[in-house]
RNA sequence: GCGGAUGUAGCUCAGUUGGUUAGAGCGCCGGCCUGUCACGCCGGAGGUCGCGGGUUCGAGCCCCGUCAUUCGCGCCA
């Protein structure tokens, strides 16, 4: 429900009518029976019966019903406005008879009975309803977003969100982080996603790059001597949206200096764990500490680097059972080294109607197929085509080591697993899903957690950092220079509730050499990474305390605790899906005059 | 850049094997109504069935193309 807060306003009220109100529309309870009331609001809702004429007004705090006789002056002029009009009533507080009293309402021991009415704005015809808010396009809402914003889910919705920083400030300032601004207005960078460019009018043919984060600055105020940085950072990152990622985003930046991992996931905890009970609404948190999967682990039993861990399916390899005979389609794809077959048990599975269905939804997702053995309850052992193939004392044993037995269902996957185990583990997650294993209401973190610091890219052909280049590879220069690059961890890690990355984060580099090898393996040579990175590079040089940090993004939490599948559900005024702001009409052509200023001519869009 | 889904009244949707004048609810407009709170009742306006082409005696329905919306993949350290 919306607060009700009694508006107080004393000095005015006791020499003479504030000008719009005397209450919100939320305040009113039988104890201010017989008060005198001035109201303002819009007109959620009327109900007119001819000789008498209800009205639900509304406020951010509320709704307040009002009762207007035919005599009651302005009777008409109401009577003929639209939803969404904007009023001032005054009146007198009347308790409701027992059986019209409305206990869906806070305020539904009262009514107003109004004795004069000012029509502050009268609204046209809505092109997007409040009142029960049914479902409307995007794009009209998007349009005409200060009616969508009245509506009571996205209101509330905003409202949690402004709560949700509250609260995380309050307790990052509670552990001794302080707040530090950052510039918006920054320099490119080659790394990473790819940057809002503004060009400079002072400097011809030069531009700045709006922050993908902080990154650089807050690394920077550690070796500048602060120490526990935090801020509600607006990042941006001109790539494709999604239902989750939009252009601009809020981050929860954080550094602290002189830190291990340990030290920043005991710091960020007790945030996350606090922020979420406080607003989970009575869903269950995951205790801290948070367990803690490595991406490796994270990769094999789930098929991805951030798992839904309330699915209690964990997939194995089982290749073994397969090798050298029985099914001859897994024993032929095992005669490849780096081949395996993987198992997704799918307990309560064992009916031929869901391995059907899952096998059409693995040849719609352009698999071949997915091969599985189950046990229904019309038959007395397990079946399907691999059983079969396998025989009985080998499935047997197959389906044992997975803890499966009568009812239950596998489903297997066999080739490489590094191109697989997406499928492998979206096929995870649609039995998880299908089979209704997964508990919905409540919030599952896990840390994931050493990363690879480099991986192999197959578009370049040759190693590439996988995530940040500024995380420390675990084992330092040493490790750097004696092992295979693709065998190196980095202090790299993650944040994950309910499927989603909340959060990512590292122990930084901060040891120029160790930097510049690093860099020198996924082929930058020391000029360019001076070029690039110099000012933070030097910054090393002159005395820099081992640091670390993370960055939860705030529009995710929000959603996630608002129980929305969109951040545009808790954003006031986003971007669509093509990046396009509906009500501003942004991007936008600009002026000759303004182009010119900037030294800027536009080359036609060239057309395929 | 690629793929899936969806396009019928302002909105949400129905529309039979391809067959007469394309329907409902909400909203809008007009009328009636003194206890409603999803108020009720009566009446009305509102449609190039996204667009273009094709098949057919006949297309909202079938085929091809195209556009739009939406979700996803690529991308997002």
């Amino acid at each position: 429900m919306r607060p009700s807060a009694p508006l107080e306003i004393p000095t005015l009220k006791h020499r003479f009518m504030h000008a719009y109100r005397t209450h919100t529309c939320g305040a009113l309870r039988a104890t201010d029976t017989g008060a005198a009331a001035r109201l303002s609001g819009w007109i959620h809702r009327k109900r007119d019966h001819g000789g008498l004429l209800f009205i639900d007004l509304r406020d951010h705090y509320g709704l307040t019903q009002l009762v207007l006789h035919p005599g009651t002056p302005g009777f008409e002029t109401v009577e003929r406005l639209r939803a969404e009009s904007v009023i001032r009533v005054d009146g007198e507080v009347v308790a409701r008879t027992p059986e019209t009293v409305n206990p869906g309402l806070p305020t539904g021991e009262v009514e107003v009975r109004v004795s004069a009415v000012e029509v502050l704005s009268e609204a046209a015809e809505l092109p997007l309803p409040v009142f029960g808010e049914p479902d409307y396009p995007e794009e009209i809402r998007l349009k005409h977003r200060y009616l969508d914003l009245r509506r009571e889910t996205l209101h509330k919705n905003i409202i949690l969100r402004s709560k949700v920083i509250d609260s995380i400030r309050k307790r990052m300032v509670g552990q001794g982080f302080l707040e530090y601004q950052t510039p918006i207005l920054t320099a490119s960078s080659p790394e990473g996603a790819r940057d809002f460019l503004v060009p400079s009018r002072l400097h011809p043919s030069k531009f700045y790059a709006l922050p993908q984060a902080p990154q650089q600055f807050k690394q920077l105020l550690m070796v500048s001597g602060f120490d526990r940085y935090f801020q509600i950072a607006p990042c941006f990152r001109d790539e494709d949206l999604r239902a989750d990622r939009s252009l601009e985003f809020y981050q929860l930046d954080v550094e602290m200096s002189f830190v291990t991992q340990e030290d920043v996931f005991a710091a960020i905890e007790p945030v996350m764990h606090g922020v979420f009970e406080e607003f989970a609404d009575g869903k269950p948190v995951t205790p801290y500490p948070f367990p803690r999967i490595a991406y490796r682990d994270s990769i094999a039993w789930y098929g991805s680097d951030k798992p839904d861990t309330r699915n209690p399916i964990k997939m194995s390899e089982v290749s073994n059972h397969f090798r050298g005979g029985g099914f001859g389609l897994f024993a032929r794809i095992l005669e490849t080294e780096k081949n395996a077959v993987w198992a997704v048990p799918a307990p309560g599975g064992g009916s031929r109607a869901f391995c059907d269905r899952m096998n059409s939804w693995a040849q719609g997702e352009g698999q071949p197929g997915l091969g599985y053995i189950f046990w229904s309850a019309d038959q007395n052992t397990w079946g399907g085509p691999i059983a079969k193939n396998l025989g009985e004392d080998k499935t047997q044993a197959l389906m044992n080591s997975l803890g499966l037995g009568e009812g239950d269902a596998a489903f297997f996957v066999a080739g490489d697993p590094k191109v697989f185990y997406k499928f492998a583990g979206s096929a995870r997650t649609r039995v998880g899903t299908e089979l209704k294993l997964i508990d919905e209401g409540r919030f599952e973190f896990c840390w994931i957690v050493d990363f690879p610091m480099f991986e192999w890219s197959d578009e370049e052909k040759k190693v590439d950092f996988s995530h940040n280049p500024f995380s420390m590879p675990q084992g330092e220069l040493e490790a750097l220079e004696t092992k295979d690059p693709l065998d190196i961890l980095a202090y790299q890690y993650d944040i994950v509730c309910n499927g989603y990355e909340l959060c990512s984060g590292a122990i930084r580099n901060h040891k120029p050499e160790i930097m510049l090898k690093a860099f020198e393996i996924a082929g930058y040579g020391a000029d360019v990474v001076e070029d690039q990175f110099g000012g933070m590079l030097n910054a090393f040089r002159y005395g820099a305390p081992p640091h670390g940090g993370l960055a939860p993004g705030i529009d995710r939490i929000v959603m996630l605790l608002a129980g929305q599948t969109a951040i545009r559900e808790v954003i006031a005024f986003p971007l669509n899906q093509q990046g396009q702001d509906l009500l501003m009409n942004a991007p936008s052509e600009v002026e000759d005059r303004q182009l010119k200023e900037l030294h800027i001519r536009l080359a036609p869009p060239i057309k395929a």
